[in-house]
RNA sequence: CGGGGCGUGGCGCAGUUGGUAGCGCGCAUCGUUUGGGACGAUGAGGUCGAAGGUUCAAGUCCUUUCGCCCCGACCA
């Protein structure tokens, strides 16, 4: 008896198929893997969402875990294609690291304890700590110990396409916020900081090469470096109200941030004599609206208290620190200001109980008098004087409180949140706020991983120092979300060609009539020829449900061979964007497409433009 | 993690005071259609998210649990 046993599966009936290759071919819509939906799945919210479910290009398989459909593989290979193509101009070398790390390179740089459960972790079967990559500063660090040994190997920029997971608390939005996803990330390599900074820039430039090429208009905006280090950051976004971030814009200045660490200019107080502090009852004045009403004065002559548990996620464990902020009364506090200035990893409030526990008094607390408290003060406050603050005694405030003079502060730093109508830190035009989506980051990280995981190189006096690293991201699969969600209709999806799956929907007609069957088969032969990405509606469905699914999967051109068309002399070509039509002579139809695709990708090249490094 | 919503054929949904599951789309077969989601006929497809309970009887009532969506917290 032979491996196969009794069974009759002799390799020809294995492998012999009833249709040739080319019938199966996947340009051929009758045997495309994906149905278009008439409907959206319930819960599908954003456009974007929709349209890709609706279209056939993604499939939801779990909370921020998605398939992706041919559809949308061919779209993301575009995109990805177009990152490569910018990232080699300057200067990348693409390579693949690894999605399961071990413990140790995370737990070299802190991370390990610093990131919570976003991090996803397993154990292998020898039990040793593994984790999911969230991103790759590690490894790349780690690699840079054998591959990097000196200066004379520098600077280098090494990137890649990869799979990333992060157990995000509320993925959103469809393929915008997702657990899994793929992004390119780049890893600049360089002797000091102003290596760092050039490549740094050269990436600010191909950014947006990459994004106007993908017909997605962004801004850069500085923002936080958050759990990354690092000395500067922008983020890149496209701006839209589904975006979750929100952006604190100037129109005057162009001045633009994230909300979490964007600035204004605060209104100076009078200057004034300092004045002795007194004690007056105020009773039921727990908020800073209620104290100013009682005592008749304005908010920004109060200073308001706020009560945070800082954590610090270090070896040993969580350190917590109790910090008491003060803040100008008119004025909220930026929690990532915060977090920033206090070094911390996380931040919550504090309880009535833990506030009482280092003597304070809540609603009428006091900084003065508290001793083994960091006190972190925005910088308004000693700028401002004799204001009223807490007096830790229920039902009594303190009058003419002033720092230094009254207490001194263990931090004074910029803590206060920007919000819509401040006036700006440059121009002092009012700001305004936008909802954006981060499509992109780059960060100057510096030596924080170089220097944790030891990757260094010897200077040219011998001396070992640690390679300045910088780290620059972008989310593939969100950015085909942010070109759908720019680039629809009421009908559908209306793709630029450089991000469309194909460049050619043909839509044939034929119904039972050989000749016009004869006809869309030559012209989807002729545009294989010719390199012209066709899909090609061979299904015998009805015109109606052929115009509306290649409406609504939005390939730029449409191609339909029909009674109708070769009556008129030819095959009719239809722009996605356009309501205009034309019917094409057969002989001239490939020059005319291609054409038009000249046309299409000339549109895009015009868009990618030098912009100004701010 | 807090607040809200939803789970019923592939998709969208209905299902009354509890009585043994239905509609549209899609799918299959046949016929008629063929330039904007056609028409007729026939047919297949669901242990109603799961578990437990109440009841003669549960899609429906009760309890628990899982999943998904939205708002917030969170987020390189």
């Amino acid at each position: 008896m032979g491996i196969f046993g009794t069974f009759d599966i002799s390799p020809c009936r294995v492998y012999t198929r009833t249709k040739s290759h080319e019938e199966f071919s996947s340009m051929k819509l009758s045997h495309h893997f994906g149905m278009t939906l008439r409907e959206a799945p319930a819960g599908a919210e954003a456009i974007s969402a929709q349209l890709l479910l609706r279209a056939a290009y993604i499939r939801q398989l779990g909370q921020g875990l998605f398939s992706y459909l041919p559809l949308a593989k061919r779209a993301l290979a575009k995109i990805e294609n177009i990152i490569r193509e910018e990232m080699n101009a300057i200067g990348g070398q693409e390579m693949t690291m690894p999605v399961v790390h071990p413990a140790e390179v995370w737990q070299a740089t802190g991370r390990w304890y610093a990131i919570g459960a976003e991090m996803a972790r397993f154990k292998d079967r020898k039990e040793r700590d593994m984790v999911l990559a969230m991103t790759h500063e590690e490894v790349v660090a780690d690699l840079c110990k054998t591959e990097i040994q000196s200066y004379k190997q520098l600077p280098q920029l090494v990137y890649h396409i990869q799979t990333k997971f992060r157990d995000d608390p509320r993925p959103r939005a469809g393929l915008i916020r997702v657990r899994e996803f793929t992004m390119k990330d780049s890893y600049s390599l360089d002797l000091d900081d102003a290596g760092l900074d050039q490549q740094y820039r050269a990436h600010y430039q191909a950014y947006f090469n990459i994004f106007n090429r993908c017909g997605v208009p962004s801004i850069a905006v500085g923002s936080d470096v958050g759990m990354m280090g690092g000395s500067l950051a922008h983020e890149y976004m496209y701006l839209t109200p589904v975006g979750e971030d929100t952006l604190v814009l100037c129109k005057q200045c162009g001045y633009a941030a994230n909300r979490q660490i964007a600035r204004s200019a605060k209104r100076a107080a009078a200057p004034e004599q300092l004045k002795p502090t007194e004690k007056v009852a105020t009773p039921n004045c727990k908020t800073i609206e209620e104290l100013a009403n009682l005592l008749g004065v304005p908010k920004s002559k109060t200073a308001k208290a706020v009560f945070m548990i800082a954590g610090h996620e270090e070896e040993k464990g969580t350190r917590e620190e109790f910090v008491f902020a003060v803040i100008r009364g008119e004025m909220e506090v930026n929690e990532t200001k915060l977090a920033n200035a206090l070094k911390a990893d996380w931040l919550r409030p504090a309880t009535d109980e833990e506030i009482r526990a280092v003597g304070a008094t809540p609603g009428y607390a006091s900084p003065i008098g508290l001793k083994n408290v960091t006190i972190i003060v925005d910088d308004s406050i000693p700028a401002s004087p004799n204001l009223v603050a807490g007096a830790n005694d229920e039902g009594y405030h303190l009058l003419n409180t002033n720092v230094p003079r009254d207490y001194t502060p263990t931090i004074v730093a910029d803590i206060a949140a920007a919000s819509d109508g401040d006036a700006c830190i440059n121009c002092g035009n009012a700001l305004y706020t936008a909802r954006g989506v981060e499509v992109g980051n780059i960060f100057k990280l510096g030596t924080r991983y170089s220097a944790a995981i030891s990757a260094t190189y010897r200077d040219a006096d011998g001396n070992e120092k640690p390679i300045v690293m910088g780290s620059y991201g972008i989310g593939s699969g969100r950015l085909l979300a942010c070109v759908a969600e720019e680039h629809h209709d009421e009908r559908g999806l209306v793709l630029p060609i450089t991000v469309a799956p194909y460049h050619v929907h043909l839509v044939s007609l034929a119904g039972n009539d050989a000749a016009i069957n004869d006809a869309a088969e030559r012209v989807y032969r002729a545009l294989l020829a010719a390199n012209v990405e066709v899909l090609y509606d061979d299904r015998a469905e009805s015109p109606g449900v052929k115009f509306a699914d290649a409406d609504l999967i939005g390939l730029p051109i449409r191609l339909t061979v029909s009674s109708r068309s070769l009556q008129a002399g030819g095959v009719e070509m239809k722009r996605r964007d356009r309501e205009d039509r034309v019917v094409i002579a057969e002989k001239d139809l490939i020059a005319r497409v291609q054409a038009e695709m000249k046309i299409l990708f000339d549109g895009i090249a015009a868009k990618v433009v030098p912009v100004p490094f701010k």
